[in-house]
DNA sequence: TGCAGCATACCAACTAGTTGGTATGGTTTG
DNA sequence: CAAACCATACCAACTAGTTGGTATGCTGCA
């Protein structure tokens, strides 16, 4: 017999879960420290000493909301169709394109939640930074690998690093998101992604003379 | 003689100025949230009467503040140098370096207040929201007129618009402040500014075979 | 003398975190 | 196999401290 008691699920885990989804909703619709325990505890259904059951601090449950983000977004990024583009180029743009096809509803909704809570947490709270920090550079980590072979089979004409042109195109995300956020105007965030975009089309694109190797080593 | 009571400045607007100036900095630091009134009035050596004498409420403060970062910052680029620049896309890029320039220090010293609080404000609060949004696009208007006479002088092969491209200019900046601010390295906004500052270059270096204008108007 | 510009003292509501307890399912032991 | 035992998952009520905001009074200047 089912007890009355409604909402007890005790099944493993559950309470944990709906605590972190409502952490990434409200987090990222209201910030870190606006976001206070008890408005995470009515969102997920659950009382205060379920709360404290799973996290010793709010501040644990912000790292484990990072962490969860990281597994949740990274999920859909490792299986998205993109990979099975033959160039390393196009799967760059691939990429792009995919994120601009991920710019639905309310920035609260597109937005990242490492980001948000990296301007609140970076000087108060290293373990939460760091998590952030794991996250969007776990994520540029993905991106790097496709940009290095488009580097080594499209040269461009400038030296670039994949690594730092990964780390830009999130900092492109992370702060289109911003202006969207400013102007409650999403279609900011494509404009911006349209210009990396470009940018990496003209980076790449074949330049006016591209200055012949003179390959001294072997002849 | 000057009372014993120490910090009393009766002159014109000083606490309300020394409560902003504590107001910048100190959400800049820890966000608008975690910054409490007793912060800010301890930080600007004044008393709670006196925040509540100057700001209505605390949100009022946010606003001022946000008034106020475009009022100090707006002065800095106005008065700057690279104003005097003959060629507009030259005067771009003396803007984009002068950005460089200015990266010195600590994220919360570089980074932007209205871009910080607007994370937090955008769902919360559109008093705030507004004020912060006044404050970025205010400022990418004063790169948008040189970006337009660039696009005059320069027309690029591909069709951009001075407003998207001044607004993508001050994403990358935002987008770049978060990612020094995750990885507590400045490092990281010099490298995303140098991504802007050539896609603009490559943006509006002569391609191959410019597209030669048909010009049927006037033959 | 009136009023801008503060200071002091205070408060109600909220905040993160605690306490003591219950329900449930698995594991050990007689 | 069943009773005893125990760990996990959860709950309701409480608390110490903090929060934005208020009420009221003082003080130097025009």
């Amino acid at each position: 017999m089912l007890p009355a008691t409604g909402v007890r699920t005790p099944r493993n885990g559950s309470a944990r879960t709906r605590l972190l989804d409502a952490a990434v909703a409200l987090i990222r619709a209201k910030g870190l420290t606006a976001t206070t325990v008890d408005d995470l505890c009515a969102a997920a259904g659950v009382t205060k000493g379920a709360f404290f059951h799973h996290f010793d601090t709010k501040e644990r449950l912000a790292v484990a909301a990072a962490e969860h983000w990281s597994e949740t977004t990274g999920a859909v990024f490792a299986s998205a169709e993109y990979h099975d583009i033959a160039d390393p180029l196009d799967r760059v743009l691939g990429y792009i394109d995919l994120r601009a096809d991920l710019i639905r509803g309310t920035p609260a909704e597109f937005s990242c939640l490492a980001g948000t809570m990296t301007q609140e947490a970076f000087e108060s709270s290293p373990a939460v930074r760091d998590a952030c920090a794991a996250s969007i550079f776990g994520h540029t980590a993905t991106l790097e690998a496709d940009l290095a072979a488009a580097i080594a089979a499209h040269p461009p004409a400038v030296k670039v690093n994949a690594a730092s042109l990964a780390r830009h195109t999130q900092a492109v995300l992370q702060g289109a998101f911003i202006l969207a956020k400013a102007a409650d105007d999403p279609a900011l965030v494509l404009d911006s992604i349209e210009h990396v975009r470009r940018y990496l089309q003209l980076l790449f694109s074949p330049r006016i003379q591209p200055p012949v190797p003179s390959r001294k080593k072997r002849p």
